[in-house]
DNA sequence: ACACTTATGTGACCCGCATCACAAAGCTTA
DNA sequence: TAAGCTTTGTGATGCGGGTCACATAAGTGT
């Protein structure tokens, strides 16, 4: 079952078409072009791990293709998930721009088409080119926003069925299908659920049959249906 | 009893002495005048509001003096602190450049010193000095790194003890005072330690007296003294 | 010194959810 | 179709810490 964008996407990011996100669209195809000379494009199978927490950044990838998960392990092997980069988000620009370590593990959820950009090369290329820079601001604002939200998800919320129809509702919006109506695809096991709202893996499994038994939402293989979505926000801003 | 820093930063941020993490302090002189020209410095007194939450953007403000706490609020008024601002950060830069509104209210702790700069202004400025573009970049990192330790502290932890001692490590090294040891100033409230942390104030009173019968830390007035570093940090890394 | 407000300390209660321990599905791979 | 995974579904149990309800401080202003 392939998705319709899956094509035409892989050969060069000149031709991208993704618009929303992506880092580069925009801007003058002089200044692609200089990026073109210096990215290597290559693709990762499911499960592949792009750069590991407290590993030196080597340089930004744009995600061309695929899903990728930005989590956080404890040291007893613990996780949280940052979140889920969609194709054509940037990942490693904190660690490109700050120099210091990656802080999170990036790993794909699906097979992955990624161009990789030198570090010293992105530098160079943002020095000499205002605009992008102005648009590297731009995506870590948004990156920013994001772990915000976050944040205020993990520590205002009391309950986990207010986490979790607030995560339900947000996946709906910002979802990956940008069709998403009542009725999308939610391809996360409940574990990875429960590492986005900070919670265990039965709590997921079982609050979700909460919500299917109240008619709320359902979530039928990896279908997630919404029945309820004004219930759902009640509960989301309790 | 005045801090020493106090004197000589309020004319003017060309004779700002504050190195670290200030925005503006490493570039060229001549670009920092153009600034001068499109701030406006005003001084705050405790308790002022600087911006809340769901307002649109109206530009930067660099704190020259004083300690500002940024927090966002549930409908209920649970409250989580996002981070407290030094002196020599920038405030508002996501809204500045993003152009969403806020997320988060600003609120002075203490007299404060502001510096602000029409967004517009401060657009162009970026625009026309890509140096200034990348260190708006570096700062957007930097909270971005924030947060994202702040997520990872209340998405990974499962106790407060945990939570507390990861917190009051923090503190000790990204500290007010840049000479803290084992003894440095924290001027929170137990309830505002509980909305860093997420956790409630009589949770963070019985658990702080928890670590003084451990010798492990002890607040006596606004004055913190790590006893036990190493127990404490074990205590975080459990 | 007074009342008043804001911060801190403590006890009691109890509910949400983490945890453990399996069972039951699905899905892959041979 | 059997064996092997991974994912999902549920019960039982127990503890952490949220919440409520006060009792003291410790400041603040008049």
């Amino acid at each position: 079952m392939k998705t319709p964008q899956s094509s035409g996407l892989t050969e060069s990011c000149l031709e991208c078409k993704l618009r929303s996100a992506n880092f580069f669209c925009g801007l003058p195809p002089a200044n692609l072009k200089a990026l073109e000379a210096v990215k290597y494009t290559s693709g990762y199978p499911e499960g592949a791990v792009l750069f590991m927490e407290d590993q030196a950044p080597r340089g930004i990838m744009v995600l061309c293709k695929g899903r990728v998960k930005l989590s956080m392990t404890s040291a007893e092997g613990r996780a949280v998930i940052l979140r889920i980069v969609k194709a054509g988000e940037v990942l490693g620009l904190h660690g490109a721009i700050s120099g210091e370590p990656y802080q999170s593990t990036a790993e794909t959820l699906e097979p992955c088409q990624v161009s990789f950009i030198r570090r010293e090369d992105f530098l160079a290329f943002l020095r000499q080119n205002g605009e992008a820079s102005i648009r590297a601001a731009q995506q870590l604002s948004s990156d920013y926003h994001i772990a915000c939200e976050q944040v205020r998800s993990l520590g205002l919320a009391h309950s986990v069925p207010e986490k979790l129809a607030r995560f339900l509702l947000d996946w709906a919006t910002n979802g990956q299908e940008p069709k998403s109506g009542t009725r999308m695809k939610l391809t996360l096991t409940h574990e990875e659920i429960g590492q986005m709202i900070g919670t265990s893996r039965e709590t997921v499994t079982r609050t979700l049959s909460e919500f299917k038994s109240k008619q709320l939402a359902a979530l039928r293989g990896s279908t997630l249906i919404i029945q309820n979505k004004e219930a759902l926000e009640n509960l989301a801003n309790a």
